[in-house]
DNA sequence: TCGCTTATTCGATGGCCGTCGTAGTATTGC
DNA sequence: GCAATACTACGACGGCCATCGAATAAGCGA
């Protein structure tokens, strides 16, 4: 199962059932956090932090993955000193059903058409 | 075609395709405006501004009308000195496939559970 | 052990937005 | 024409949040 050569350090995420509607929405209205999540859903697999193509500091981009961790939005774990990123699609699914989808359908639409 | 005792003043609604998903998702991330929405969801019909059930003063929610127009949310028209607010569902729709009704849905839901 | 890489924390800053009250405009009905 | 109703426009205020740089921590490899 990957064995992650884990690590002590680890990472609090919320049950998706605590999770509000506006928490979601303030998590996915910031245009980077989305890309983030729009990055995380192409490539179909778990992305370290630093490997995100956004154009803000590390620093930024640290607060972003806390506010879609506490959002249930992503799964973080460490391996090394990197950090992993996974999208909680199915727990989403079942929190808010279609949304999730469609959100990123919408998002991935609106990344192509100023191509 | 409704014949609505029209009057003179008239109100400029965008083009759906016009709409970014940006400003779709700042319109509805707001609580009060998600509160509008699901009021007129929930009636099925056309509502006037004053008889909506928002903890906020009358200034405030002309204000939050302007915000879901602009995003191509509701249309707006003008009956006396009424003016009427309705859902552009099925535009909405055809921009965003699948992201409104979920929306609604889950804002359904969310009134409901602290019930 | 000593850097190198990776990511976090902290405090400060700047801008944006939701809110309000007041004054103003349009329409109806007397 | 006048008053009443329904909504709007404007300016001000306050708070929240995204952003950054610098300092810190933790793991890896030589």
């Amino acid at each position: 199962m990957a064995r992650p050569r884990s690590s002590a350090r680890t990472v609090d995420h919320p049950d998706v059932a605590d999770v509000s509607l506006q928490q979601f929405l303030e998590a996915l209205v910031d245009p980077v956090r989305r890309t983030v999540v729009s990055q995380l859903a192409r490539a179909g697999k778990d992305i370290s932090c630093g490997t995100f193509d956004v154009p803000v500091s590390l620093s930024t981009l640290t607060h972003h993955f806390n506010v879609l961790r506490e959002a249930g939005v992503i799964r973080q774990y460490y391996v090394g000193t990197t950090k992993m990123n996974a999208l909680r699609m199915e727990e989403m699914e079942e929190r808010f059903p279609g949304l999730f989808p469609a959100l990123v359908a919408a998002a991935r639409d609106a990344a192509e058409s100023p191509l």
